[in-house]
RNA sequence: GACCCCAUCGUCUAGUGGCCUAGGACGGCGCCCUUUCACGGCGCUAACACGGGUUCGACUCCCGUUGGGGUCGCCA
């Protein structure tokens, strides 16, 4: 064991898609591997052939590559390795360590629920394991359908956990579990034991939901003559109302995070630090940063909630770390999408695209944030915001315009500099203050009463567009007062 | 219910017996900056669940209570 590679897998199931949970898990472990020069492999647990899904599995993968999780090696499945398991149910029934149990499933159900009124005895009640071999082989032969149950020894069983420490537990909390289902396929812990020893799977991270299985798990590594990996187990990410976050709730998809512009930088950094820390004052961490700083010593061991709000701060921070040229590649299909613009404008105007985004990028929590930002900056076919009419268009803006518009004709070119220098002289030679021209003029030419700064819009748009907002806005309000 | 885990501001956390009149971040609130909206800066708000011990001294150690979470499938 000293000598094999540092391996670590994570393994969702097809239940469902990618929520924060898994997400997380599989975070941790790939930071881990990747702090320790590791491996990072991926499996399928679709060992329920019932609820896997097969079109759930593409999401859940593109959910991890968005997160920029790459794993190593062949994705393996359970489903394909049906064969493989059985193998192992067999040493595992003629070595002694397990039995067959002829239990229906409904026998067993009315086991647990008379024990449930009777607050007795926890677990299975082993009626099958003192049956004779002659009786065995008779109920065989009458064709009675059977499972493979694991036989949990006297004692107790204990290990060292990565996350939580030393956990011991009696084995009469250990009920005699079901290895293998009466169709003869592995059950969950079997096949992982067995998938975890195939890949050289030697370090376990996952949510402390499955702390159980651990223990179960342990046995059947023993029973089977494996090496035990060691395990970590994470506290839980709760949702707002305090709930374990699962796919069965309804949780989102990871997948939807990217389509409302969640960086995926954004989202490692956040679930990073959700029962996990750095331990210094600073949060925001690049995922080099991150690879670097991680170990095992600075789990964190009580469950978390997970917090869209800070979430968005992250994402905030990351699209500040982005450069404009990034957020550009990343803006422009969605502002074809939303209709601002088309493929073809952008490209023969992608310096255009990048200053847009270089004046509105610290205004973006979302990289979607962009389409409702930039609108103005491709289109003149906006509406002017109410409110700000009614505040800054009348007769003497109205007026005021005008004046702007002439002086804007005798500059050649809107620049920053003759921008402000238009708008300065505008304002002394009417002795009034430059709020009183900027504030119309600002919603002349982009309809909104927010937004950057008043000479980076006009040197962005240039002086014809600029001219053209000015004499639609002009003309707007002389229609609007006689109305 | 049984078993297990956990317990610091609303949330994520720092704290490993004296450095704590408990630090940071998000949120909220206020101020400043400012042509607007943001950004940024500054400040405020707000926590050691409770009760017993141990100790010269407990947020830090022990026990109990309470609270929260998890597990209890021929699901994963």
């Amino acid at each position: 064991m000293t000598d094999r590679v540092p391996t670590f897998r994570v393994a969702p199931s097809p239940t469902g898609y990618l929520h924060v949970g898994v997400a997380r898990t599989a975070l941790f472990n790939w930071l881990f591997a990747k702090h320790v020069g590791g491996r990072f492999v991926v499996r399928i647990e679709d060992t329920d052939l019932e609820r896997s899904k097969e079109e759930l599995i593409e999401p859940i993968l593109s959910a991890l590559s968005w997160l920029g999780l790459d794993w190593d090696g062949e994705i393996i499945r359970q489903s394909t390795r049906l064969d493989h398991y059985k193998q192992f149910a067999v040493q595992i029934l003629e070595s002694g360590h397990g039995y067959r149990c002829f239990c229906s499933p409904d026998q067993l159900k009315a086991d647990r629920e008379k024990a449930k009124v009777e607050k007795s005895a926890f677990g299975y009640n082993r009626r099958c394991l003192e049956l004779s071999d002659a009786e065995i082989q008779e109920r065989i032969e009458a064709g009675e359908k059977y499972a493979l149950r694991l036989r949990i020894p006297e004692g107790e069983t204990t290990y060292s956990d990565m996350v939580a420490g030393e956990l011991i537990r009696d084995n009469k909390e250990i009920e005699d579990f079901i290895i293998a289902r009466s169709d003869g396929t592995a059950t969950y812990n079997l096949a992982v034991v067995i998938d975890d020893h195939d890949m050289g799977v030697t370090h376990v991270i996952r949510g402390n939901d499955h702390i159980t299985n651990t223990f179960k798990q342990i046995h059947i590594y023993q029973a089977l003559g494996f090496d035990i990996p060691q395990f970590g187990h994470t506290p839980m990410i709760l949702r707002p109302d305090k709930k374990k976050v699962s796919k069965r709730l309804g949780d989102k998809d990871v997948n939807q995070f990217s389509k409302e512009g969640i960086l995926p930088e954004a989202m490692v950094n956040y679930l990073s630090l959700l029962g996990w820390s750095p331990k210094t004052d600073n949060e925001i961490y690049s995922v080099e940063e991150l690879i670097e700083r991680f170990t095992p010593d600075n789990f964190n061991n009580s469950n978390a909630v997970f917090d869209q709000d800070k979430l968005l701060a992250f994402n905030k921070e990351h699209i500040q770390l982005k450069s404009d040229h990034e957020l550009a590649v990343m803006s422009a299909p969605m502002l074809v999408e939303a209709g601002l613009t088309t493929k073809y404008w952008l490209e023969t105007r992608w310096e255009y695209l990048r200053n847009v985004i270089a004046v509105l990028k610290e205004r973006m929590k979302r990289v979607s944030d962009i389409v409702e930002l930039s609108g103005y900056f491709f289109s003149a076919d906006f509406s002017y915001d109410a409110k700000a009419r009614a505040k800054h268009f009348h007769e003497e803006s109205r007026l005021l315009l005008i004046d702007l518009a002439e002086r804007i004709e005798a500059v050649d070119e809107l620049t920053l500099e003759t921008s402000e220098q238009v708008i300065t002289e505008l304002a002394v030679d009417r002795d009034i203050k430059k709020a009183t021209i900027i504030h119309p003029t600002r919603l002349a030419l982009s309809g909104v009463p927010g937004g950057p700064g008043l000479y980076d819009i006009m040197n962005l748009l240039g002086r014809k567009n600029v001219l053209d907002r000015l004499h639609r806005a002009i003309d707007f309000i002389a229609n609007d007062r006689t109305n």
